[in-house]
DNA sequence: AGGAAATCTTGACAAGCGTCCAAGATCAGG
DNA sequence: CCTGATCTTGGACGCTTGTCAAGATTTCCT
């Protein structure tokens, strides 16, 4: 019977990525609690229930690994932002959201952000996360920019800066933000929610 | 005669200093070519014309040896900056020179500022680096701060945000900047002169 | 139930790491 | 020129790393 056989299969390939995302979902909190530095494949093996050996059956290397765990890291993230525009009728209230959202993205996970600044930093000098973490960076600019336009839709007015330049200042007030949190700082997580509700409006003057 | 003595010994002081400061230069190169995590220290003895063993002669540990790099780093970079502020009459005259500034530093050494900011992504895991990590970003807040002061005292005019989400805002283009010039892209430059030109004025609305 | 295919473990490998140390080289002072 | 302090070397250590392959185990189909 072909149908139970091509079902047999799919099932199969499933299964392989059910794993993979599975070892890969470990390796991203080894990698979240201890950076990319300081990271082996055998500390990865402990935050799971298999043996390190296994990781070579799933994955071809360890850049192999990385490189997925960032694309994992990607989808969730991307998840995670996805409604951050949601409804709001004024600009003031859209403006709040903005800094509101980013600020819960911020304390929801900071150790994954932290993780993502982390590989951002790596990709300057290995080439292969290059490719992975040029396209989360576009995503991100693409979401900020939704915002940008939307600011602008209800304005009626139109933004004075480019997509990358924008997606550029907010980023620099959530790395600051999250750098601060990280050390301890109360205020890091308000501050971070006034430099963004302040900054949408400066990108129409 | 005490005085030579003195002599003697601080100019014995000064040849310890000396070669610390030389062999923290070497691994400055070591570490802006390859990236901490990639830099071991017989890579930085090979970037010198001494033996590995040297370096434990010079400094206590590896911890240490990096940490004296920052410091290092942070004494060239405040260098580089210092008169980025010159002397400019109108204000679109200092907006310009802001993002000129940036932009030769930039285009100066754009391998030691990869460095920092992979050093910065460590220090967030690293508790060793935080310290020197924030003495500098106090440092370079500071430099940006002048910038804006000296643009409020010639437009008459009070900056309309706080001193470090200004720093955080020109500090995301220029490391975006940075990513992009390292990249190969041609315009990344010219972007982050238009960027700091443009966001100078924004942060008086 | 049997046997092939898959999944997983275990142990080993060469290489590289940070650190340390004994011994040689180099230099300054008497 | 000798002597002692300083500087430098190069090898050794114990450990960790990424990678791999052979064998044990499980899963699944007929």
């Amino acid at each position: 019977m072909p149908s139970s056989g091509a079902v047999r299969l799919r099932s199969r390939v499933d299964k392989f990525e059910d794993r993979r995302r599975e070892l890969a979902d470990a390796a991203l909190l080894a990698l979240a609690e201890l950076g990319y530095a300081r990271t082996s494949l055998r500390t990865i093996a402990d935050h799971t229930e298999f043996s390190h050996g296994l990781l070579h059956y799933y994955f071809a290397d360890k850049s192999d690994l990385i490189t997925y765990c960032v694309q994992r890291y990607k989808d969730a993230c991307v998840q995670r932002y996805e409604g951050l525009v949601a409804e709001a009728s004024t600009p003031a209230e859209l403006a709040v959201a903005c800094g509101d959202g980013l600020a819960a993205t911020l304390a929801d996970a900071p150790l994954l952000h932290r993780l993502w600044y982390d590989l951002r930093a790596q990709s300057l000098f290995e080439e292969a996360f290059r490719a992975d973490v040029a396209e989360i960076d576009g995503r991100l600019q693409d979401m900020i920019w939704r915002l940008v336009l939307a600011y602008a839709d209800i304005t009626g007015t139109e933004p004075t800066c480019t997509p990358s330049a924008a997606y550029a200042m907010f980023d620099g007030l959530f790395q600051q933000a999250l750098q601060r949190h990280l050390a301890g700082a109360e205020s890091a997580l308000d501050d971070l929610r006034d430099g963004c509700r302040d900054l949408l409006p400066r990108l129409f003057v």
